[in-house]
DNA sequence: CTCATCCTGCGATGTACGTCACACTGTGGT
DNA sequence: ACCACAGTGTGACGTACATCGCAGGATGAG
């Protein structure tokens, strides 16, 4: 593991709470995944305790109705985490994990992070902070799911991916989400072909420009105005 | 406080870490709110830091859209808890919390429970097991706003209900959850109108009898086929 | 280079559900 | 006992979006 390994890591809800000794001893026990595009990391239904951080690339979480249509809970990036649910509610995985692009992560199992937070309470603190955020986060999705029209949740779910890996560039943000069109719709909660239709009018007004598996945001503001 | 409170407060998520002298302890730090129907607890972008276990009686929690439509997160009965989320993630309040019925509710601040929490690590992660179950619920139910239609979602709502408040009756599950039809659009996505018409559909087949706020179910294994 | 496969773009058609309108019923307040 | 008003029941109508169909590009494996 590399220094930008470390300082990724740290950024995480897990590392944050502790001091350098603290983090130094947990990162000792962090086991590296690697995964190329595609690749699944674990499945929904299968047992598992372990718990990732993302070091580099993205990966999704998905979930699979009984029918085979799919509905996408989150793309993750570096220093976000993913799978702690199973490992504080021991259950079967609810959701599968597959890589977005390549990418490595730092794992940690139940038996490693366990001992862990009895020696570290404070850890437990912020993990609860981390859940607590993500179920506001989520709450706010379900009501968007309500109230807000497919193109408006298109525009969100743009501004999110921009905010967490859009780069500026040089005539706005460069957004490279790495995610096709019909995965950008099960993350909204809509058929692939509106939201093409909703990117396609928001690139004729002038607002962004489609590029594989990116967009380049021009208009950042029109775009905000259109998500409420 | 009498013996019943003592008894649902005991299987809250907080308590239930707890041994016999703890409980003792974080109860003596309680205080007890009153509450009649449609009265609200707190609102939506409130300041707020304290944390509630109901007692007795029902609380909704809401969200208001911008143009003042609402969305009900959810509905709490006895042992249940809420409002924890600003306390680990200090941030204004994001749902409103209204009475259904007549209620009585059991509070903690924050600085009645920070305390508590260091002294008692487990309940640290009897916290995060809650968290992480409400967390997967909710996950639940994003999909089901996307992949099931209204009746469907109806009936799914109606079975949580019956689980959770549903008294056996002589001619089947006597669910007094002591709703509005509009309250159980709003949890459910839905407008009034196809709710009722989705409840009127399922008395006509038999399933169910429609009371004042309340539903006899007849036969549940039919609603548990139209759930999924 | 070449073919197969994945991804994108976009029109035509159907439908579930929201909105509107209105009538009926129960309930609680003075 | 009355009226007001909140809650329920149901039809007529419009529309946002899913579904279907197909065509044009991009991508990558051999």
């Amino acid at each position: 593991m590399n220094d930008r390994d470390v300082e990724v890591l740290g950024r995480a809800p897990l590392f944050e709470a502790l001091d350098e000794e603290g983090a130094k001893a947990l990162r000792a026990i962090v086991s590296e995944v690697h995964l190329s595009r595609g690749q699944t990391l674990f499945s929904e239904d299968q047992e598992g305790d372990r718990l990732y951080v993302v070091l580099e690339g993205k990966i999704k979480l998905t979930r699979t109705a009984p029918d085979g249509r799919e509905n996408l809970l989150s793309v993750l990036g570096p220093s976000e985490m993913f799978g702690e649910l199973s490992l504080f509610d021991p259950r079967p995985r609810t959701a599968s994990a597959i890589a977005v692009t390549e990418a490595r992560l730092a794992a940690l199992g139940h038996s490693d992070l366990w001992p862990f937070l009895k020696g570290h309470p404070e850890i437990s603190i912020h993990l609860l902070r981390a859940l607590a955020q993500r179920l506001r986060r989520t709450n706010e999705n379900m009501a968007d799911l309500v109230f807000t029209d497919v193109p408006g949740r298109v525009a969100k779910a743009l501004l999110d991916l921009a905010e967490r890996f859009g780069q500026p560039s040089e005539s706005g943000l460069h957004v490279h989400h790495d995610l096709t069109q019909e995965e950008l719709a099960q993350l909204v909660g809509a058929s692939r072909e509106t939201v093409n239709k909703a990117l396609a009018d928001f690139a004729q007004r002038g607002w962004l420009r489609i590029e594989a598996r990116a967009v380049q945001v021009l208009d950042i503001d029109r775009l905000r105005k259109r998500s409420r």
